[in-house]
DNA sequence: CTAAGGACCTGTCGGC
DNA sequence: TGCCGACAGGTCCTTA
């Protein structure tokens, strides 16, 4: 599910029901997600307030006095605001109470996503290697330019790459790669200059106009509080294989690149 | 070091 | 109707 923009969009919608509430419990149901939930979670959190809520690429940070719970969706992970408190179906792995009567909920039926703890001045390891934040002013034409040369992998799967930039994922990779004309098989390093620049401008701008319209909901992202995103109507490329090109009418092909279903215009990108 | 592929999971959809 | 394989928003880890 969750890209930067959805996770962004989970983040702003959460905020306003959480912040600075006291945790009164913490329900945790099923602990094995893509890695364990550290067990005494449920000890450490009650009765500590909820400082701030971050992003850092498609990590949720939530921060206390003592430490910080980092929240990764994974492919089908879903963070909201549940109404109904006492009932829960089977994927509702993590249940958060607040004081304030609002009960944050996980719930993830694949299980890739992940609920860990870092001690209040430790960096997760997870963190600690990712790349610069797409929508920052560190992640520029120079900065992707230098990551291209010597490397052969195709050029779709540097930018999906969190050690090169954060929260591109498939979606959002393929609309970027079109919008800037480039090939997604292309190897990197025989990516232009220029083309580094309208990359990177074109990953800034579909991000930003995602974020606007709430995230994309393909099937099940919903945000904080269950509603979902409207930029899956403003895609140009993703999943819209053998339909024709808005730009050039041509039929629109899908390869596989890295393992991931690639959709692009074999005319417009070259 | 780079690059490729497998692994982790459940749910849904299309084809036979 | 039912079964089976392919595929899905992610990304770490192992292997070559």
């Amino acid at each position: 599910m969750p890209e930067l923009p959805e996770v962004e969009t989970t983040l702003r919608g959460l905020k306003r029901h959480i912040i600075n509430q006291k945790i009164q419990s913490v329900i945790v149901r099923f602990p094995k997600l893509r890695w364990p939930i550290p067990e005494n979670l449920t000890k450490i959190l009650p009765g500590k307030k909820l400082l701030t809520l971050k992003r850092r690429g498609k990590y949720l940070l939530f921060e206390f006095t003592h430490g910080t719970l980092i929240l990764h969706l994974g492919m089908s992970g879903r963070l909201y605001i549940v109404k109904d408190p006492i009932s829960f179906n089977k994927h509702d792995h993590v249940d958060i109470q607040f004081s304030n009567g609002k009960t944050l909920r996980f719930t993830d039926p694949r299980r890739f996503g992940c609920v860990l703890w870092a001690n209040h001045g430790e960096t997760h390891p997870l963190l600690s290697k990712l790349g610069p934040e797409p929508l920052s002013k560190t992640f520029t034409a120079e900065y992707l330019w230098r990551k291209t040369r010597n490397k052969k992998i195709a050029i779709k799967n540097l930018i999906m790459d969190a050690q090169i930039v954060v929260g591109v994922g498939n979606i959002y990779a393929a609309e970027a790669l079109f919008a800037s004309g480039i090939n997604p098989t292309k190897p990197s390093l025989k990516v232009t200059r220029s083309d580094c620049g309208k990359l990177v401008n074109a990953i800034k701008a579909v991000l930003q106009k995602a974020i606007k319209k709430g995230g994309t909901t393909l099937r099940d992202f919903a945000n904080a509080d269950g509603k979902p995103g409207y930029f899956k109507q403003e895609l140009l490329v993703y999943s819209r294989e053998k339909q024709a090109c808005l730009r050039c009418g041509a039929s629109l092909v899908c390869r596989k690149i890295g393992q991931r279903s690639t959709v692009y215009c074999r005319s417009c990108q070259k």
